[in-house]
DNA sequence: AATGAATGAGCATTCATTCAT
DNA sequence: TATGAATGAATGCTCATTCAT
């Protein structure tokens, strides 16, 4: 039994620990992970978490730059991959699926992604991997459509998860659709834009006017 | 049980203890939350936290639920102050508006509701907390407009809000403006709006349903 | 062998607590106290070291405090006994022998003493208690002499027995007594004193106002 | 062993060690002090301290030793600058404004040349290195006294020096000074000496011998 | 000769919980 | 009913040391 650890030169012990780290905090949340339980989950000495992650702020932006990959990059390649030829409202049908397949899957891999990402709040060493993910996100929605309304297609897309997440509630796809079809219908240089005025308002100008 | 009791000699002492929580997670985030933390910043002993609420997750429910007065509050009084007679587009700078004086105040109390609010993620117990005050939100801009565009609203600004909190940027009250403005623009009985699929709901039921 | 600890009402466990401490000390020096060594040598829970004590300088406190009793109470009686009706200078052969007594004994329990004492240079929170040892032996001694003099004794002393201890040297009780006589015979009111030129001696100053 | 040959490719590397480990010990004391913070502050690698200094110990007395330099070099510097012709009783004043300038300067300085001084109490092998710096300061005052009563008049100075310490008072120049001119007037050879006894040595010994 | 990697022991401290009033 | 005392487990983290280059 302890005979079983004589492995000194273990170049992957870095990798093994941040995956193990993702594991813990995928059952037990970000409060469950510390060094020991982590240390556990890959089978290394507590000594070795220690040693590759000074602290544990560390280890949680290594973990959740590597879950980043996840829906980022499934988010990237659909985007690429729907060869949107035609106007970018169909952006919506594919985005509203996308959330729809990855809040359908497995619960705990859904809340480790948004709880890492959510840790962020309070912990400022997050901040910017959390950054790098929203703009990551962002700019390939950007090639379909504008940056403003790209970064607005992110928000509502976060917002409507976290209702679901949250509250308990069912994710309506269709709902979900829709509503980010109308911000992106409604951009400035769409044809018939009935929101054609954002640019011309400023501080504190009436609502932007929309035609009747 | 031990909670369902709890005013018989000191009946603002369990009131007492959810200030002190609050200001307990204000300061030092969930994870600082402990019976002994919060019976020293209350002022009250040990053993009298653990009487009130058997456990930590009571304190987070009462504490959550008082902290649903802050911004709901806000928002409730400010829309109806609003005053809204004329298009409902109007609602998109007033509530860009609230948004940026709510992200502009103090760091810590935005921090505690926020943190409060997304601990139902993991927390199953606050979800039904977490529900009501997004329900609560949520009926009140439907005063002017429809619920589903309501609850759009509603995740948009949470996504919003949650972009400048966890990626360290500025608010950019014009831009919530203007895609809180599309969303509303581009509702169903809009004249001319591409999104016409989705009907207006009036339904209190969780998912807006809606037909294609 | 666990069996054998069910005392949950212990009223002497503070104190048990504080006098493993200075066992702990004695034998392996401040660098040496830890809660565990110290709940070892008690014989007490780890827990309980902190539940007493919640840093290890509360519990240096007590341990300094306690340990001011040997020497100090020592050095009090000592005088006292002297009763000495003569002149002051006859204080100088009984406090030359009382530090050769105190010295010349076990020195594990002098190094702890004075160990407990300096470690007032770098934690504030035991100066306090430093502070009071030397007043209460200056207020002992200067009740045969003035309070100057006697505080020029203490520190003389202070410096005789560190130089014995910091350079392996023996002590000359010879020495001593010669060195403190000097103290205390050339005092300004000591008749026929061969420093009633302090203050031609000094520059500009009168001697340093002595209370009588 | 290790130690014996340190300049070979990086001739400074073992100086760097040693001003890094003064600055540690300044900064946080000796419990302070590591292989890692040492290697972090002089921007060594971890090893090249364990490898120039086999122990903690070995790092201290260089420290200790060099450290010496400071005040006992001003005291020597200043004692021959003073060029003293006339009485010895002169001795008394520069020494308590020496004193006064060494203890009103950096707090930080003055505690770690008393730290590490004072640790020779708990580590053996720093005594030598005390008893160095304690017989090259007694030798520079024998230039103008005698032996005994420059011993004497050191440890009245370390005792002073360490009441200020110790208890955070105020120091008192005309107070030491006027203490430093009992102890040199009153030596045998000083005209009514009341402490005749004690014989002027001029040995290099330890401990002054004296006759009765 | 010199150093990065690695590790098990130990640290102060916090904690939920239990128990005896 | 309410609460101080008590405790064993766990935490993040630092460390001297060992080892394999």
């Amino acid at each position: 039994m302890a005979a079983a650890r004589p492995r000194r030169h273990d170049p992957e012990r870095r990798q093994r620990i941040v995956d193990a780290a993702l594991r813990v905090v995928g059952a037990r949340g970000i409060a469950g992970l510390s060094h020991r339980t982590v240390a556990a989950e890959a089978d290394v000495p507590l000594g070795s978490t220690t040693y590759h992650f000074a602290s544990l702020d560390e280890l949680l932006v290594a973990a959740l730059r590597q879950a980043n990959e996840g829906f980022g990059r499934q988010l990237r390649e659909r985007a690429e991959l729907a060869d949107l030829g035609g106007p970018s409202t169909d952006l919506a049908p594919v985005l509203a699926r996308l959330m729809g397949e990855w809040i359908g899957g497995e619960r705990t891999g859904v809340e480790l992604e948004y709880e890492l990402y959510l840790a962020a709040l309070r912990r400022p060493a997050l901040r910017p991997v959390a950054a790098e993910w929203t703009e990551a996100v962002t700019a390939a929605l950007a090639r379909h459509t504008d940056l403003v309304t790209a970064r607005a297609l992110v928000a509502l897309m976060d917002g409507i998860c976290l209702q679901v997440l949250l509250t308990d509630t069912e994710y309506d796809e269709e709902y979900a659709r829709a509503m980010l079809t109308r911000l992106l219908a409604a951009r400035p240089d769409a044809p018939g834009d009935p929101t054609s005025g954002v640019r011309r308002v400023s501080s504190d100008s009436p609502g932007p006017s929309t035609d009747t």
